[in-house]
RNA sequence: GCCCCCAUCGUCUAGCGGCCUAGGACGCCGGGUUCUCAUCCCGGAAACAGGGGUUCGAUUCCCCUUGGGGGUGCCA
């Protein structure tokens, strides 16, 4: 069977994570089914639409890889075409005008509901059925003349040969009376499938209010876009085992509106981090790099620093961080001398019995190394350890603290490889003149 | 108010009458590995909303209650 789902938002905000989903799945569905995935903006609410907001809007579909067939159709193009349907609808009797409410505005043309109830398969949520008595007469075209939504959307779904209309749950009643109107316009029906909304921590539908609900958001705190794809994918729905980090390909083979959940769920920025994190771990090295590049240039660390000298670092700490963000706090001694110093591990480290004595003589030997590194430096640290009959641990963490300021952070030996044997050397004098008075 | 939908650990979920002393994941707690942190490994606490049916047997089917959600616009 030939598929063509359609994601269809008005432009009218920034796209949170509710629409995001929608989009995936119906993107999933007409990928899995080899079909076509059209997109349609619809601006038909002059008032509220925004260029800005369809820049956004492509932007995270892009970057969520989200690719659409064909030209994005704007709906406001297609005014004549609904307004013609609504002229049919006119001389069938199907639709009158009248002015609803008695407003004084002019007539609007109101559709006339077939009387009887009507009915529809959801894909997920299975028979569907409206009593006549429980869907009144609508409006479609409005006094000052302009389509309402149910009238553009239904003819615009006709005119893109759409097949399988997939979108939220706030849209069940709608669809009532939009098979009225697809059958009294003579059009072929799709199929529906309507998605549990998501909800926020508190268990309430995300509303534009939500602050860090949007989209773009996650992309901002530094989140992949496979991350979020893969989290929201799983949201509602899961393949019926115990797969859950799974590839693209891998979602779009088994994914099935079968399986999709009929109810809400929850949103949980915990688990997100964590696959988030769990991407970042398998991610290549050079778009690790290509992450974390941004991040400190934007922190202003990045400056006159050597392309090999980066990636040896950003190498170490590859695997290390959940968030892009989150490498400028960590990994920032490797660009400056200016680096923060963690008032916990220096008390933990550096202001200990012995860890001055230790860092002198730790400067001593690592100042008469021939080569500076990894396994060198290992070997004479350990083995000056045994000379003072302490564990290695007692030298490495005064180290750790006086050349990265930190409690954490790579494998030490590495780390100083790097970091190269003259930093490596002042660090640790400029840590004994300041931590180790005398 | 009325109409519609939904209901398994804190959260995401598996389960489509017996395989369930209900499985997995996140998070949490404990232990192990490691130079730290993270990773990794092992273990633990944690759920079928309540009440009626149907059935030899219900988490699974039906009804009611309760609790959520959606709708009830000349918004989309």
């Amino acid at each position: 069977m030939n598929v063509t789902t359609r994601f269809a938002p008005s432009p009218t905000g920034r796209v949170h994570i509710g629409n995001m989903r929608v989009a995936i799945y119906n993107w999933l569905f007409a990928r899995h089914a080899g079909g076509r995935f059209l997109l349609r903006i619809e601006d038909t609410d002059r008032e509220r639409s925004t260029p800005e907001a369809v820049r956004g809007l492509l932007e995270v579909m892009e970057w969520l890889g989200l690719d659409y067939d064909g030209e994005a159709l704007y709906q406001s193009q297609r005014v004549e075409a609904h307004l013609e349907a609504a002229e049919r609808l006119l001389r069938s009797g199907k639709a009158y005008r009248v002015d609803k409410g008695g407003t004084g505005r002019g007539e609007a043309v109101v559709f006339r509901m077939p009387g009887r109830a009507i009915v529809f398969r959801d894909e997920i949520k299975g028979a569907l059925r409206k009593e006549a008595d429980d869907l009144p007469d609508f409006v479609i075209v409005r006094s000052d003349g302009s389509p309402v939504f149910h009238l553009a959307n239904v003819v615009d779904d006709a005119y893109m040969g759409v097949t399988h209309v997939i979108r939220g749950d706030d849209h069940v009643e709608n669809t009532f009376r939009h098979v009225a109107l697809m059958e009294a316009l003579d059009l072929p029906i799709p199929r529906y499938a309507h998605l549990p909304m998501i909800v926020n921590a508190q268990g309430k539908p995300y509303s534009k209010r939500d602050g860090d609900a949007y989209a773009a958001q996650f992309r901002e705190k530094g989140y992949l876009p496979e991350a979020l794809f893969n989290y929201l994918v799983l949201l509602g729905w899961s393949p019926g085992d115990d797969r859950e980090v799974m590839s693209r390909e891998e979602i779009v083979r088994l994914f099935d509106l079968d399986r999709v959940r009929s109810a809400p769920s929850q949103m949980d920025p915990r688990k997100l981090l964590w696959m988030n994190a769990e991407y970042m771990r398998a991610l290549p090295l050079e778009r690790f790099m290509e992450g974390c590049r941004k991040e400190l240039v934007k922190a202003g660390l990045l400056e006159g620093v050597e392309e090999d000298y980066f990636r040896r670092a950003m190498d170490l700490m590859r695997g290390r961080v959940k968030l892009f963000r989150e490498v400028v706090a960590d990994a920032a001694f490797f660009f400056t001398e200016d680096y923060h110093f963690d008032s916990k591990a220096v008390r933990k480290r550096l202001l200990r019995e012995g860890a001055c004595e230790h860092l002198r003589s730790v400067e001593e030997r690592f100042g008469q190394v021939e080569t500076f590194a990894a396994g060198v430096l290992e070997d004479v640290l350990r083995t000056l350890a045994d000379e003072k009959g302490i564990k290695a641990a007692e030298l490495i963490h005064p180290v750790r603290v006086a050349v990265s300021g930190l409690g954490h952070g790579p494998g030490l030996f590495e780390m100083l490889e790097v970091l190269g044997r003259q930093r490596v050397l002042e660090r640790i004098r400029r840590a004994r003149r300041t931590y180790c008075e005398g």
